[in-house]
DNA sequence: CACCAGGAATGTA
DNA sequence: TACATTCATGGT
């Protein structure tokens, strides 16, 4: 069923291929730069970053505060998201591909500045896993269609989950549909 | 002028 | 567990 609605929605808007980026460690600086923000002004911090060559691990990490927090400005929460930007690069850098997902996740949620949907997020757009991102779109979507009855994040997230097939590229065009669709109401 | 956007941490009860 | 507050820029 939640295929059906899935399989309108695309036919509705179409494709939309997130997570939109050149590399890899760009998505993952995406994720914390975009949090409660708008992604218009996320690819201004980003394009200021690529302007500056720092869109790699390494010289984020090596690089002051005070300096990232100039360029990643116009995302908003420019001191919080510096440090949070470098606690990710920190574990992406070392990161272990060969852990399961569940580990995986448990890892990420340890990690100051990163949420549950971060986690999610990372997970499935980063390590392809299958693990569907809740946000606040999604929450109304599935209460304005009366989807479910969930409540806490994780009852979403297993709504999502135990009613459709585990395929990531589902996962990814599903959630990026109704971020579209919630934009629009 | 107020309000919100592709959240998360911290504090309180 | 369930809320409230803080972080901050840019668009409407």
């Amino acid at each position: 069923m939640l295929k059906k609605i899935f399989n309108k929605l695309l036919k509705q808007y179409g494709k939309q291929n997130w997570w939109p980026a050149e590399t890899e460690y760009e998505i993952v600086v995406g994720i914390i730069l975009t949090q409660n923000t708008t992604w218009k002004n996320v690819e201004k911090a980003l394009s200021n970053l690529k302007r500056a060559h720092m869109l790699e691990p390494k010289k984020i990490l090596s690089c002051s505060n005070q300096i990232i927090e100039q360029l990643i400005k116009p995302c908003g929460f420019y001191k919080q998201k510096t440090v949070y930007l470098k606690n990710i690069t920190r574990y992406y850098v070392d990161l272990d591909r060969n852990k399961s997902t569940a580990t995986l996740r448990k890892e990420l949620l340890n990690i100051k500045g990163i949420g549950k949907e971060s986690a999610d997020s990372f997970l499935l757009y980063v390590l392809n896993r299958p693990s569907f991102v809740i946000d606040a779109y999604t929450k109304r979507f599935v209460k304005t269609f009366k989807l479910c009855e969930c409540k806490t994040y994780e009852e979403f997230k297993h709504f999502f989950e135990s009613n459709l097939p585990s395929d990531v590229e589902l996962y990814k065009e599903f959630h990026a549909l109704i971020v579209r669709w919630g934009k629009e109401n």
